[in-house]
DNA sequence: AGCACA
């Protein structure tokens, strides 16, 4: 009888554990950035109320990607913390929407107990993967260590000729102001891709909310192409290129 | 810890 209610699976994940201290649309283009690699995100919610503050909530299209999301994050490390990731406990108005099944929020009912049974398919209830574990040495003042790449950063890459036959992810984000690097080597920090990034004109800021992805902005759409087109593929180690794509704005 | 969307 373990009537410990976990949440049943939803579209949407409740993310909490977040650095409160980030700010709201930042917040929401890293989450976004996170989750997207493992289907398509409709929507990041985030308050500043009292009482929601480090929290989000991330609206998947499907309820497939939503798990796998929920099951590969859950633990990570965001800007420093471990994200807890759980299924929301509501439906999103997002997703009630589509279905048909919304209801102003003056018309909702508190919980009822009323729990017809959804009898999940709890076939295989898979104990925690516990294989990611993110070891201690998340410090990012590695700078200390011979970042020997600091050299190769100053020079200008010549523009490549395939500009977008590069890796498009599953990112599918429209041209904006705001790039994102992926699959970034571990010692990549935020003072190296400023370095790189400055060049450009536009160039705002580098943040860098988990080890290995970044997101760089750009004053605006145009300088943020130009610089996309030109880094786009730069070969920042011998065995790590600059993955560069469109970030939600 | 904590579950919103106007």
């Amino acid at each position: 009888m373990t009537t410990t209610s976990i949440s049943q699976p939803h579209n949407t994940l409740y993310v909490s554990n977040i650095d409160w201290k980030v700010k709201k649309p930042m917040l929401k283009r890293a989450l976004h950035m996170l989750m997207t690699r493992h289907g398509k995100v409709l929507e990041v919610v985030a308050l500043r109320k009292d009482g929601l503050r480090g929290q989000a909530f991330v609206i998947f299209d499907d309820v497939t990607s939503a798990t796998e999301a929920m099951q590969q994050e859950n633990g990570t490390l965001l800007f420093g913390k471990p994200l807890k990731v759980q299924y929301a406990l509501e439906k999103s108005d997002r997703i009630s929407k589509r279905d048909g099944t919304y209801v102003p929020k003056a018309k909702r009912e508190k919980k009822t107990n009323n729990n017809s049974n959804n009898n999940n398919s709890n076939s295989q209830s898979e104990t925690n993967v516990g294989r990611e574990n993110p070891s201690t040495h998340s410090e990012m003042t590695a700078t200390a260590e011979g970042t020997a790449t600091t050299e190769n950063l100053v020079p200008p890459p010549p523009p490549p000729n395939a500009t977008t036959t590069t890796t498009n992810n599953n990112n599918d984000q429209p041209p904006s102001h705001i790039l994102f690097a992926t699959d970034l080597p571990p010692e990549c920090n935020e003072m190296m891709l400023a370095m790189l990034f400055r060049q450009y004109t536009g160039f705002v800021e580098v943040r860098i909310p988990r080890a290995g992805l970044a997101f760089i902005e750009f004053d605006d759409e145009p300088h943020a192409t130009l610089a996309l087109q030109r880094l786009n593929g730069f070969q920042l180690t011998t065995n790590d290129a600059l993955k560069l794509t469109y970030g939600k704005a």
